[in-house]
DNA sequence: ATTTTGTTGCAACACAGTTGCAGCTAGATG
DNA sequence: CATCTAGCTGCAACTGTGTTGCAACAAAAT
């Protein structure tokens, strides 16, 4: 079951400045926290984590940075099925597209790379003329210990 | 560009019937909505409608329904990549799922059936031992129209 | 006809996400 | 290095989505 590899750390800031991104002392801390993040995190997890590096961020620039990196589509948004609560959560753009599965039992969120997947987006793009920008699959279901 | 079929009138009645889920005039409306919609509702497009059929048809009715009717899996629901405004959409559950596609430009949403798709789910449940109960495919991207 | 069980409207709520604005700051300019 | 300006920020107030406790009510089992 392969794993979506990892990126270089502080990646993420060099990427806002080649496309021109005002870097301040909120969006480092911002960027700081979806770079190391272990597990997904939403808008207010986000905030909390944030905050330690930098008291003052506020709600609203979390809002306005997330838009901001999603237009730059440097992180992708997710709803995880909702398995854990309505509301976004984000992650870090990798090289390569994975599929999202969560259980509906135990909530345990696992990520798939697919070479199937990388063909249906061709077959997409090719049947239907669409020229894709971003993709999301998500899958609820039951993961093999909750299966049995 | 392969279409999802359509479904029997009365079908998602019929449904909730042998599921033993109890029918109440509301239920009735709210389904006759979902059934006769010709493009994705979301929750409010669906109480105004289901008003429509019956008045007293209140906001909190909708909500219920919605989950019940998930709970049931005979309904989907959407993001369409938000290209529309927040909140979730919804459709009656066809026989073959079917893959969204959402212009970022027009707003236009197209769907597509794929042997592919079929192929990545099984490949899902076999590769990572994952029951899947539903699964979503959202794409965000420009149409061939908007791509020009 | 009666009873049981689940559904409904209502009003109040919780929470996600947005916005207008005045003040501030990154980074461009000379 | 001082100045300037476009763009960012905190704040507070707001919008919209979805949820909940409760008393009244209705479907369908008896």
């Amino acid at each position: 079951m392969p794993l979506p590899q990892t990126e270089i750390p502080g990646r993420l800031q060099e990427l806002c400045a080649q496309r021109g991104v005002r870097m301040t002392g909120q969006r480092r801390a911002i960027l700081e926290v979806i770079e190391t993040a272990k597990k997904h995190l939403d808008a207010s997890q986000i905030l909390r984590r944030a905050q330690r590096a930098d008291p003052t961020v506020n709600r609203s620039t979390i809002y306005r940075t997330l838009q901001l990196l999603k237009r730059q589509g440097l992180i992708d948004e997710l709803d995880l099925m909702h398995v854990n609560g309505e509301g976004h959560y984000y992650e870090r753009r990798m090289n390569r597209d994975h599929i999202h599965m969560a259980c509906l039992r135990c909530g345990k969120i696992m990520e798939f790379v697919s070479d199937v997947f990388e063909k249906l987006k061709r077959q997409v793009e090719r049947d239907c003329t669409f020229r894709i920008v971003v993709s999301r699959l998500e899958i609820g279901g039951y993961c093999a210990s909750c299966s049995k």
